[in-house]
DNA sequence: CTGAAAGCGCTAACAG
DNA sequence: CTGTTAGCGCTTTCAG
């Protein structure tokens, strides 16, 4: 009844080795599955291992010049559900094919960035993946010249060198601003994003394009600047909101700054859509369930996380190919935050 | 012109120590902050280390028998604002004391969690935090053995001798039930969580004492399974909205299953709070944004996280010190989903 | 097919 | 104070 507990400690290749009575590099051929192992020896081996719930040590591993099974994955904040769904695409694709994940958070501080990338690339895991990273330049190009896999979910710069995968901003935030335009309305309200951001950038271009296309003159103060989270976005909806021509709709650049638009408008006792539309972008999970239900532009964000952990792990394992951006579609979901413009 | 991007490769503690003109055993000490080296040779390797873009590998200094400076995150799932949450504080714990995090999920398949917690005690981290475990009788023993660091949020056996960070469900539930019924509410509905875990019972248990305190008597068709998803709480909802005599307010054992009342009572024509009255639980941060803001027990979920990382972290450092649990505190957050009853 | 042996980069005694 | 050296557990030649 003694040594019960086999399992627990730190059993290695070694004592498997004398466990199965081969080499110990044959209990690492048989781990790695690599060929030219007589089947008996392999059996033994592998039954060795289970009797003493051997487990990798996949820092040994690593160091050694195996692959450590890891990916990095860099991005700045938790807890909002946009990098949450994110995440949990990228989670799960990972899952699938084995892999785990080691995760670095920035809080939005560049200098991080770059430590933390030399920190991942220098052992720890295969490949990176990074969301939505501020400060690419002082680093990108290293991992490149090293042939360090990495790709970038929402890209900042998308030239065709950087493997990355993106969305439609631009299809999408039209698509929102025709619906609108198509429901009569003509004083479209539009609260920006972080205007550092392409995204944001293209957003606002795009509404500006479309007012365009249908010949509405622009009115500049109908744009107000907002950063992609709702307290901005209720100030900015304040805002817009006393002008002394009110919009009749907003269009927010994403769905927490609509959520902000929300709150303004009951504030100050006006019903949605009746008396004012609002649609958002991103349809996060709480698009759904905020009152009422919020009319968005959909971002694939599982898709987009899986996509990237998809091409991260075929960089992994197939360095020799060249790899491009994706850019998945974004889609205008009509719910119950806008109607017609009353005639 | 040549040889720039030295900070590129991989540059050892070797390529320090020549460059210092040391042996690598000072560099090693210099860069753990060891006594014992002249200041001048301690200026020149770092100067060193920084002329070269000196960065530690981990796997090295791990298995060489140093602390890797990851903490191993055990988790069900991604992509709920509960565990987002708490994940968030667990970062920024983390982030100030220099500590990387390693994410495992198990997708709910209680296998996995064995296996990750083996692979994870096994080298890469440090330590261990267990969100919301489901078997842990597999392994908590053997980690407790020998002596690995760790430590359970939201655990499911509260025993003394499990280093774990709880929060007070049942004062939680009773003062909820409490405050609806100084409300005037006598049919109250309760729609419990997953029955599995303990906060559910624990919440159930208090509801139920609660309303004996009162001399209220209980009827069992008042309480629906749920299972804390926002569906199954609207199901359960609707049976309660359908009964003969229809509860005046229902506690939902948790915010998403709130949301699914609120859901139901919408799709009735109810309105919240003049027709029903609606409490949850957790004070996730969609509660706030709902319409109408969700009356709720708050849990510290960031606190919680905060709370566990650092416990861990001191257990880590100090191997020899005792842990003790940590209940940390509900709290009623009253917004406008509750009404008195009118009389 | 299989064993022996050389490291991967670093820490931690152990001698100076 | 500082250098030498023995591994940590594993992968990978290189010989059989």
């Amino acid at each position: 009844m003694a040594r019960i507990d086999r399992t627990a400690d730190n059993v290695t290749i070694i004592d498997v080795a004398r466990e199965a009575g081969v080499s110990y590099a044959t209990v690492s051929r048989v781990i790695n599955n690599k060929a030219h192992v007589k089947p008996a020896k392999r059996e033994a081996v592998l039954s060795a291992m289970s009797r003493l719930g051997y487990v990798v040590n996949q820092q040994a591993r690593s160091l050694a010049g195996g692959h450590s099974g890891v990916i990095g994955l860099l991005v700045q904040n938790l807890g909002t559900s946009w990098v949450g769904t994110i995440m949990r695409g990228v989670d799960e694709e990972l899952d699938t094919l084995g892999y785990d994940m080691m995760l670095y958070t920035t809080h939005r501080a560049k200098s991080h960035e770059a430590a933390h990338v030399a920190a991942i690339t220098r052992g720890v895991a295969d490949g990176l993946l990074l969301i939505l990273p501020r400060d690419t330049g002082s680093y990108l190009d290293s991992l490149r010249r090293r042939q360090f896999p990495y790709v970038v979910i929402d890209p900042q710069e998308i030239d065709e060198t950087t493997p990355a995968v993106g969305v439609t901003n631009r299809e999408g935030a039209q698509s929102a601003t025709r619906y609108l335009i198509d429901l009569g309305h003509r004083r479209i309200g539009f609260i920006t994003g972080n205007l550092e951001l392409v995204s944001a950038r293209d957003r606002l271009a795009a509404y500006r394009a479309t007012l365009a296309e249908y010949g509405i003159p622009l009115r500049p103060e109908l744009i107000a600047e907002g950063d992609f989270l709702q307290k901005r976005g209720f100030h900015a909806a304040q805002e817009l909101l006393d002008l002394p021509e009110r919009p009749t709709a907003i269009f927010a650049s994403n769905d927490d700054t609509a959520f902000g638009v929300i709150e303004a408008a009951r504030d100050r006792g006006l019903r949605i859509p009746e008396d004012l539309s609002v649609v958002g972008f991103d349809d996060i999970p709480e698009a759904a369930n905020v009152h009422p239900p919020l009319t968005t532009v959909r971002q694939p964000l599982d898709q987009m996380g899986r996509a990237g952990a998809r091409m991260l792990l075929h960089a992994i394992e197939h360095p020799e190919i060249e790899m491009r951006s994706t850019i998945l579609p974004t889609e205008l979901i009509i719910r119950s935050s806008c109607q017609p413009l009353p005639t």
